[in-house]
DNA sequence: GACGTATACTACGTGTCGTAGTAGGTTGCC
DNA sequence: GGCAACCTACTACGACACGTAGTATACGTC
């Protein structure tokens, strides 16, 4: 785990780091400022600070290549929003309760009735995984 | 849906919530400092001025009674923690993928591994509850 | 009507975030 | 070798949230 913080981002934070997840390769301070578009246009040094902050907070992680650093996300945007939810389950510190599961399992029905099948699914995928 | 908050709480507002969670009746101002212990004691105005701040947020609710206001968490500990990990899931206004769906088991078996089959076990009591 | 208690309003320090400027280093071109 | 372009590090500042609390005001009781 490359230290995950339980900080909430803020919009700029979000967006930029949004752009370096819908990017394969790492990105420089300028691709970054390219594709966050603002009216008017973000300062160069703007998007350089947000990326050093988003580095302090250890969510992206970047490696000089020439004169300039170039940036990636050190989670996946999906590995991201796992381990959000995640942590919010197994938030208070004792071992996650039935009725924070079955909360979390009426929450999630309600936003995507899709989606519980879904799990469901996928954790019978594992489970044959694991024992076949 | 009583206007959940998508906001992260400071931490003396997430004391002073997890009081009113404790408490099975409702609590006035003068009971929650008394469980909210610190050292120096806070003033009785902070308190007050945190569960008025969360009652703008929605979090609790109010009720006169006599003279004095007596507050209580709009929503149990259970359901805020499972909506939370339920929105961290359909985060990004998408349909949950199936990649958040495995990073989540991921990180949830990491932090419990009891937790998934748990989780398991609630669909398939939901689903025998739906198709008898 | 005075006293006690509760609430509403206001305030201030600190930390984070959005936003950006300035200073200083590195590199490459002429 | 020196200048220009580009990059980073450091610093700054306003807005807002939060922790913290004081003051002013209302209400109920005797």
């Amino acid at each position: 785990m490359p230290s995950p913080t339980k900080k909430p981002l803020g919009e700029l934070e979000a967006a930029v780091l949004s752009a370096l997840w819908s990017s394969a390769a790492p990105l420089s301070v300028r691709e970054v400022l390219a594709q966050v578009k603002r009216r008017p246009a973000l300062a160069y040094t703007t998007v350089l600070t947000v990326l050093d902050r988003l580095h302090d907070k250890g969510l992206v992680t970047r490696e000089k290549e020439g004169k300039a650093f170039l940036y990636r996300a050190s989670a996946s945007r999906e590995a991201w929003l796992g381990e959000q939810a995640a942590r919010a389950l197994t938030a208070g510190s004792g071992p996650a309760s039935s009725a924070v599961l079955m909360a979390f399992l009426d929450s999630a029905e309600r936003a995507d009735p899709a989606l519980v099948e879904q799990l469901s699914s996928l954790i019978e995928a594992r489970r044959m995984r694991r024992d076949p």
